[in-house]
DNA sequence: GCGTCACATCCGGAGATGCGGATATCATCA
DNA sequence: TGATGATATCCGCATCTCCGGATGTGACGC
């Protein structure tokens, strides 16, 4: 039982949809949130960004090619530096949009403890 | 070193980058996605959900109150019953912007993986 | 060529997440 | 009251995801 009377909200085939999740997952990191931040008017290098998140160079290198094969930000390769940025204007455009609507359910959002506040908790 | 010199992208507490990862977790599985396309223009008891997605009733209902501590829905209980259904318009809103960029960057994103196309593949 | 810098990738390990199936809760009806 | 229907919650398992640290790969300077 498809929804067909309505206008497709989701890719036809379920791959499309595995994608959109997929998609959607790349921006469900606190960490690759905040690069995209960073990232959205200038662009900097892979330590740059290390400096700035303060994790692992690995760790950051990973988070900037996922972001990159999602397309959320590019590369430019020059020497042995690589510097990422974003290029594409709907990034901001989705995070806006997502934040007022976060914003708006932040108490019941907070609360929901079916998704754990952050991914990997430290320790303790 | 904030990013002080352009409008926020994000909120300004590093709480609030957590709950705005959350929130894109929530849109991160296809069911979950598939469960909201289902909810968009009508209500559905947990029910017509578990028929029309077709996985357990337990996973089904868990999944709906994790959209519903999102924000992304809203319950109607009625006797025995409950019937959920989208009721905020920026969803839909959210989801096709989405689903506009990640077509552009399809091939990327499928290509992608440093995150797997689907969450639990099943075990083949 | 050799050491070094900048970045990418690999490696366990800890915690998160999705799943089915069992169970609990509560309303309804006989 | 007792059986049944509709949801919600819990449990154990498999998988995924993030992490630091180690290692690999080119580019640069000597």
């Amino acid at each position: 039982m498809p929804v067909s009377h309505v206008a497709p909200l989701l890719p036809a085939t379920p791959d499309g949809v595995d994608t959109m999740a997929k998609f959607f997952r790349a921006l469900g990191d606190p960490t690759r949130l905040r690069l995209l931040e960073f990232l959205l008017y200038e662009e900097h290098s892979v330590t740059e960004c290390v400096e700035y998140i303060g994790l692992s160079q690995g760790r950051i290198s990973t988070h900037l090619a996922c972001l990159a094969d999602c397309g959320y930000i590019q590369v430019r390769r020059t020497g042995r530096h690589a510097f990422y940025r974003v290029t594409d204007a709907r990034v901001a455009e989705l995070v806006t949009l997502a934040q007022a609507f976060a914003q708006d359910n932040c108490d019941a959002l907070a609360a929901c403890q079916r998704i754990s506040a952050t991914n990997h908790k430290e320790p303790a």
